[in-house]
RNA sequence: GCGCCGGUCGUAUAGCGGCUAUUACAGGAGACUGUAAAUCUCCCGACCUUUGGUCAUCGUUGGUUCGAGUCCAACCCGGCGCA
């Protein structure tokens, strides 16, 4: 052990919240962080040094993905994920984990891992998953097996095969293999789903140490439990035992309370060791993140996004090809930093989208990506200002989660 | 002037007597949370008591018919050909 060294420099008074410095391999993360998602090992739509002007200090790649294209033997015979993708900074890859869920019970349903409380008590989704469709990933006890999603081949992942996969593609931070469960599936199956979750973690643990070299890599384990208290608590108790080098939080939530779940983890998980909310988020759930101590972040929203037309604002979210913005000629924000606003304005961008211009999802993506990980950074600031709650507070008062 | 062909919701198209109209693009709006995603959804004649209803509409005007975008006639406009 000790790929990683993680030392917290300053806590949010009365919370779970921290600022801290993450030593890897490839260089150091402030945390807080927003970690960029290159799922198949690019930032889609935009380059390394775009993404790092940005103030990128970590990005991810995604397991399943690079195992189906190009291959992990490749990328390892690439020099590795930093040679192969040029980014020489920190890196980090999911499992595979939450293709069990998105190609899964997820698979073309429109589920998402929210829920929200007024549909708990309508099981319109509930009803939606028992129908019989077809599905790309089949769960059992050993682990998973996959319908590639682009050629129909058959694939099979287990907790020992997802670490295998993820030494080979050699990024400095990788995760124990999981089931990401569906916000709407039953207690009963949730409970099922998260103790055998539990015993992946323990198989990822076991082949990540019995490998040679494995020292160089972080191995982080999953907490699970969905929207759960008692869960998430025996989750947190449980992963947080083992012996990783620092943990994610997955699974689904309650889109009202997502921070009080990430608390209810925190609280318990060993307080030495970094914690990756993976899969979040959105501005507000990123402030409920940290202010709950949470150390990373990832999510695809900047970029997904950026490319479909959706650019962050300190108002809120616009549709930058709204006919309103199409003889606007000023940046998206007159005081942002990033090189789109140096450059560009809301009509050329809102041009680049009606024209089907390449250029739009790349200037979006620089704005949006700059937007988030910029964000965090005030946040984690705010911690060792010691103004985190002001901060917090003018962001939250003037952002609304769509419309400017 | 004669002959032929054609005029359908911004554009391009489908439609060849029967529940008043197809599809694409353009246009308008929305969604997106460990990327099957530069994707997807909805709207796009008018009005209303809007899971539905009423009326209008296929160049114009007449006609045939129970019923016409669809058949007939004249006219208007456009293209091509011949003078």
């Amino acid at each position: 052990m000790g790929a990683i060294k993680f030392k917290i420099e300053k806590k949010l008074k009365g919370q779970l919240g921290r600022a801290g410095i993450l030593e890897t391999p490839h260089g150091k993360i402030e945390t807080p962080a927003f970690v960029v998602v290159g799922t198949n090992a690019t930032i889609k739509s935009v380059n390394v040094e775009q993404v790092k002007e940005c103030g990128t200090q970590v990005v991810l790649g995604n397991t399943y993905h690079l195992y189906l294209q190009p291959g992990d033997r490749l990328v390892k015979d690439a020099g590795g994920l930093h040679k192969f993708m040029n980014w020489h900074g920190p890196t980090m890859t999911d499992s595979g984990g939450f293709q069990v869920f998105s190609l899964g019970v997820a698979y073309k349903k429109g589920i998402t891992k929210f829920a929200k409380t007024e549909d708990l008590h309508d099981d319109t989704n509930e009803k939606e998953e028992n129908k019989i469709s077809p599905q790309l990933a089949v769960i059992d006890e050993e682990g998973v097996t996959f319908k590639s999603h682009r050629d129909g081949s058959m694939h099979r992942f287990t907790p020992e095969r997802s670490i295998e996969i993820q030494h080979n593609i050699g990024a400095d931070m990788i995760f124990a293999f999981d089931e990401c469960t569906s916000p709407s599936a039953p207690l009963q199956y949730q409970k099922e789903a998260m103790d055998r979750t539990h015993r992946w973690a323990k198989r990822s643990l076991d082949y990540h140490k019995s490998q040679p070299h494995s020292e160089k890599q972080a191995l982080f384990g999953i907490v699970q439990g969905g929207r759960h208290e008692d869960l998430r608590k025996i989750s947190a108790k449980q992963i947080g035992g083992m012996d990783f080098d620092g943990f994610g939080i997955g699974g689904s939530f309650n889109k009202e309370d997502m921070g009080t779940a990430v608390k209810w983890v925190n609280e318990i998980l060993p307080e030495e060791k970094p914690r990756h909310l993976l899969g979040i988020g959105e501005p507000t759930d990123l402030w409920e993140g940290v202010e709950n101590g949470v150390d990373l972040f990832d999510c695809v929203l900047p970029t997904r996004l950026a490319r479909n037309g959706s650019i962050y604002t300190k108002d809120g979210r616009v549709g930058i090809t709204n006919a309103r913005f199409t003889k606007d000629f000023s940046p998206i924000e007159k005081d942002c930093g990033c090189y789109t606003c140096q450059n560009y304005s809301r009509a050329y961008i809102s041009h680049l989208f009606r024209s089907d211009e390449m250029l739009a999802g790349t200037l979006g993506s620089i704005h949006n990506i700059y937007f988030i990980v910029n964000l965090v950074k005030t946040a984690r600031q705010g911690i060792l200002d010691g103004n985190f709650r002001e901060l917090k507070e003018a962001f939250l008062s003037r952002f609304r989660p769509n419309t400017a």
